[in-house]
DNA sequence: GTCATTTTGTTGCTTAATCAACATTTTAAA
DNA sequence: TTTAAAATGTTGATTAAGCAACAAAATGAC
């Protein structure tokens, strides 16, 4: 891809992510979002057809960011402490962001992928349990993944001034007591 | 000015100016600096000859920014800690790169132009000083623009642990010494 | 509801940037 | 010293972005 393309694109990325914190959807123009980016107004219709194609874009950006974060390009996954804290301190730079897509309205397909994405970073780390019985060990990959998603929910909505390091302590005591 | 050409522009310079924090100027290649930039090297050559234009030029748009820290646009000047204060923010956010213009060869250009600007910010402040003798007016004015800089040299090159505000309050007191 | 203003979507033309390639020069290694 | 590698400076073709303008649609004010 041309890398004007993608400057192109990422500046309107950008723009959208930190408008969208400041103002709700329905009050953004596309003549605020290029102003922001600093691109022009006809360079918007270049890559996306309206804003509701921009904002299916930038969320596809971000949670592949998200899962970037999860599994490090590298199949790392959340096998150690270091590797789930780099999610946690992504999502902690991002959270303004996060925050408004998950408590925005129609935030039912956000949550839904940011899962799916978890559930990525989780999978092996699950399955490496000693859990012989295989409904077990679903039921167990279904409650830690919801016990990570309402976790960061939570911390992201309610009360972000926790570390992330901190969050990830606590979350990776959880979910490594022996049974 | 088309957007274009300032959006270059400014992403070499600020190429430039993070990677003679990092390098000498001699093992500066343009190829880094355009790769640091993300801009294609051919789009160097539209804007600077070579890179002794690049520092040359890119020189300039830093003073200018100390400039305008020091007028705020507004010819305000140092009529007031707030205004000085300013400067002094503009300079320890961009100590690194003034640090290595102000040490490294041929810095005597770089520091009579930086002399030259704060004469600028301080003029009109020690014309309001109430000294009747334009020589001892001039004498004043030599002596704080000189205390000024070489406060500032020392400070980017030496102390810059201490904050601006310290800096500025201490300046303040005395250059406003009542004689 | 009407009217004014703002925003959107589009068009045509121009400009700046990109890219690959190449010859030349400079630098580094043997 | 010679050779290889890296960097520079340039060229031509192509692409993406910029800009101004305009018609249509949407929004806001009265």
């Amino acid at each position: 891809m041309d890398r004007r393309v993608k400057k192109s694109r990422q500046a309107l990325f950008d723009a959208f992510t930190k408008l969208m914190v400041e103002y709700p959807f329905q009050k953004l123009s596309i003549a605020m979002v290029t102003k922001e980016a600093d691109v022009n107004r006809g360079t918007f219709y270049l890559h996306f057809k309206d804003k509701f194609e921009l904002r299916e874009q930038c969320i596809d950006m971000h949670l592949n960011q998200l899962m970037t974060s999860c599994t490090g390009g590298s199949k790392e996954e959340f096998t150690s402490k270091k590797a789930m804290l780099t999610t946690f301190d992504y999502l902690n730079a991002n959270a303004a962001f996060y925050k408004v897509m998950l408590t925005g309205e129609d935030n039912t397909f956000f949550r839904k992928r940011m899962e799916e994405i978890l559930k990525i970073g989780l999978s092996d780390f699950i399955e490496s349990k000693p859990i012989n019985n295989p409904i077990d060990k679903e039921i167990m990959m279904q409650a830690t993944i919801s016990a990570g998603a309402g976790l960061i929910e939570w911390w992201l909505t309610k009360r972000n001034d926790l570390e992330p390091i901190y969050l990830v302590d606590r979350f990776w005591d959880i979910i490594n007591v022996e049974r």
